[in-house]
DNA sequence: CAGATAGATAGAATATCATCTATATTAGAA
DNA sequence: TTCTAATATAGATGATATTCTATCTATCTG
């Protein structure tokens, strides 16, 4: 297990707002001015939030003219879910 | 899903050294001692990490003297596995 | 009781983060 | 080409995190 990798997921969900995000995005892809519309903050914090997403991989973006659409990579997704119930665990022997 | 408390829990993973105490406890109680022999920083920064985890209620504390034994608290630990499920997969329709 | 040991707490230094305003970039429309 | 709309980037600020040294508390031993 690789702590470090991990702990940069875990990081990029350590905000509620991108939490809602990911939350957001299971339902289908969404443009950046869909997603705003559900939260207070400025357009550019959510692209700073939507950058940090992306940047870990846990979500992709496919570009059509001015717009944005951001979508799960869900095999992102599911290696976090691998690697949770690694973590999460109890165990008596070694576990790659 | 409450974004707020999932992203706390995220954030007390957030951290590759926890996430490596995490590990370490998921092959049973250790004490302190234990555990900072694992790593590089001082007893006051371990202390300072089993804190966060033990505040996030993800590791418990047993005392028996001048020694504290930590563990891993399953049942949080299973709900972290089944919130991370929902969170992580696809849906097209809501979840509670 | 005095000393030693396990662990926690206090306070400070440095780094990182979330957010904002202002501005840039990119693409479509007139 | 000029205006407008969608998104990104730059830079600043206040808040939070990690780590350290120093010190405290609690317990065991002699």
């Amino acid at each position: 297990m690789d702590y470090e990798a991990y702990a940069k997921v875990m990081k990029a969900l350590s905000d509620p707002k991108r939490v809602k995000i990911i939350d957001m995005l299971s339902y289908g892809s969404l443009c950046a001015c869909d997603i705003l519309e559900q939260f207070d903050f400025t357009q550019p914090t959510l692209s700073h939030h939507i950058k940090v997403l992306v940047d870990m991989g846990l979500v992709t973006v496919e570009k059509t003219g001015t717009w944005h659409y951001y979508s799960l990579n869900e095999i992102k997704m599911d290696q976090l879910v691998t690697d949770t119930i690694k973590i999460a665990s109890a165990r008596t022997t070694a576990v790659g």
